[in-house]
RNA sequence: GGGCCGGUAGCUCAGUCUGGCAGAGCAUCGGACUUUUAAUCCGAGUGUCCUGGGUUCGAAUCCCAGCCGGCUCACCA
């Protein structure tokens, strides 16, 4: 029951009472439409095309939401906002007789269902000109204005039906995420991987480094974890011989909130056997440009008034050479933790205590090289450290076969040719045990037993991928807070 | 976690510096108006000024603590 007290509500609910009386449902159960209000208005526009009077042939019923009246006294328009748009409504009492009175009792907000032949006004603006309405639904509690919209971050995050009501460019991105993840499926499908599901309770959160979520598991008296990554799983299917997988789906991962971190996100990771990190590169440089224009229509985006150009081939740089040439450090020439440390201080970087190496050269990469990375960028060759899960370069036992895509200073994806040799895997994942020991406050990747047996079972050479979701949208809409394309992100208990 | 900024009517915002009746527009309520469209015109009511303390004759305003949000730094893929 909404407060009493707020003379806003009090009036709806007069109207409401009102309604009833009237021996009116409020609330009925069903509506005739027959157009949405972007189809009305093509309509119109045909009917006007061939010359047709629209009065005679344009009878149509349209429905949505009430977003603006204006009462002329023996004639009242209001503007009805549906999925697709808004178009104007002209009630006019000589027309409607009786059930003219009853419009007393619409508020802006309310849904209705309104049917009538289409026509211009003297201005020329498409109007269903009313011969019959029906309220849909009424609203007890009023809209953010007209003008402005609704503006207050914290209100458009916690309440974001109000947000996609008042504001177009909500509504938009909701619906080009949408978009972007049916074209990216499609894709997938027609290059012919199969798309799976794996759990999301796992015992072991592994896969990633990152702090997990924990839960219980009553039934069978178990701990177990959100899963930071879909990987390993993924890769038990390869093995299986399933030997083109992807999976589009929610990751969890325990740590802060900001610009481009919610807890909660999506990714899409797929594995091929047969394939390695330079076909992974032509398949991202593809997708990505292939999801641009048929999302946007253009492989141009734009972020933050700079123009960032999709169109393969995306430049490709190792890692060693683009650190060096930002920041005059050459990684390999500092193999530990006290020779990288002070050529970071060096450069003017604060660098904590407790840091591994591989936790020095990611804030190196981060601070130095990611923000110039706006024209989209295939960063290769990392070292081994920091990839417990990608196979070395056989050239150099120092760096593995990975690299990472950047557009408009963000990671959007990482990919590697996947380490099939389970006795160099397990080794690895000892090691990440190890380092989980020595750096109490850094995340490292964890032991899967489970899956150090399924690797032993043999792995084909495997391509593998995993794409930020959330972050492409991002691209694709210029924005820069991953909020702005999650419908629901996480913000602290109000 | 640190720094900076913000929280006032349903919404968008003034008012805070320099303490003195709680304000505007939209929305709402009453009235006029049959082609308006940020409709217009006449009239009316808006409220936990984020919360709790304190200073003061008097606090939205000053001080302290806290809550929520934004940006940023740190942390973190």
């Amino acid at each position: 029951m909404p407060e009493p007290e707020s003379q806003l509500i009090r009036a709806r609910l007069d109207s409401l009472t009102r309604i009833r009386a009237r021996g009116v449902d409020p609330y009925p159960h069903r509506v005739d439409r027959t157009h949405t209000t972007a189809e009305a208005l093509a309509c119109l526009e045909s009917l006007e095309r061939q010359g047709v009077d629209a009065a005679s042939g344009g009878c149509v019923s349209v429905a949505g939401r009430i977003m603006q009246l204006r009462g002329m006294g023996k004639a009242t328009f209001l503007d009805i906002q549906d999925g697709q748009g808004r178009i104007q409504a002209l009630l006019r009492r000589n027309l409607l007789q009786e059930s003219y009175q009853g419009i007393r009792d619409l508020d802006i907000g309310d849904w209705l269902g309104v049917t009538g032949p289409l026509m211009r006004t003297r201005t020329g603006e498409p109007t269903v000109e009313v011969r019959q309405w029906k309220l849909l639904s009424k609203s007890l509690r009023p809209l953010p204005e007209k003008w402005h919209g609704l503006a207050d971050v914290e209100t458009r995050y916690r309440r974001r039906y109000l947000d996609l009501i008042s504001n177009e460019d909500a509504r938009r991105i909701a619906a080009l995420r949408s978009r972007v993840v049916a074209s990216l499926r499609r894709m997938m499908d027609a290059r012919g991987f199969i798309e799976v599901e794996t759990p999301m309770l796992v015992s072991v959160p592994a896969g990633g480094t990152a702090r997990p979520f924990s839960t219980h598991y009553r039934a069978l008296n178990r701990d177990l974890f959100l899963r930071i990554a879909t990987e390993l799983y993924l890769k038990r299917l390869v093995i299986g011989g399933l030997e083109k997988v992807y999976e589009i789906g929610r990751i969890f991962r325990n740590e802060g909130v900001d610009l481009t971190h919610n807890p909660e996100f999506t990714t899409m990771e797929s594995y091929e056997a047969f394939a390695d990190y330079n076909d992974v590169m032509r398949m991202v440089e593809e997708l990505t440009h292939g999801i641009a224009v048929e999302v946007t229509g253009s492989p141009l985006v734009m972020v933050e008034g700079e123009t960032v150009d999709l169109t393969p081939p995306w430049t490709r740089r190792t890692l060693r050479d683009e650190i060096r040439d930002r920041s005059g450090i050459d990684f390999l020439n500092c193999p530990d933790v006290e020779s990288l440390g002070a050529e970071m201080k060096r450069i003017g970087l604060e660098v904590g205590r407790q840091v591994s190496w591989g936790g020095l050269l990611d804030k190196l990469l981060s601070d130095t090289v990611e923000p110039h990375l706006t024209q989209p960028i295939f960063l290769m060759d990392y070292p081994v450290e920091m990839s417990p899960l990608a196979k070395k370069r056989p050239d150099d036992g120092r760096l593995v076969e990975r690299f990472e895509g950047f557009a408009a200073g963000m990671e959007i994806c990482n990919a590697f040719t996947e380490l099939n040799d389970p006795v160099d895997q397990r080794e690895r994942m000892e090691r990440q045990e190890a380092l989980n020991l020595q750096y109490r406050d850094e995340e490292m990747d964890r032991l899967d037993e489970d899956f150090l047996v399924a690797l032993e079972h043999g792995m084909p050479p495997t391509g593998g991928l995993g794409v930020g979701i959330d972050r492409l949208v991002m691209l694709f809409t210029g924005q820069r807070s991953i909020r702005e394309v999650v419908l629901f992100p996480q913000l602290r208990d109000a």
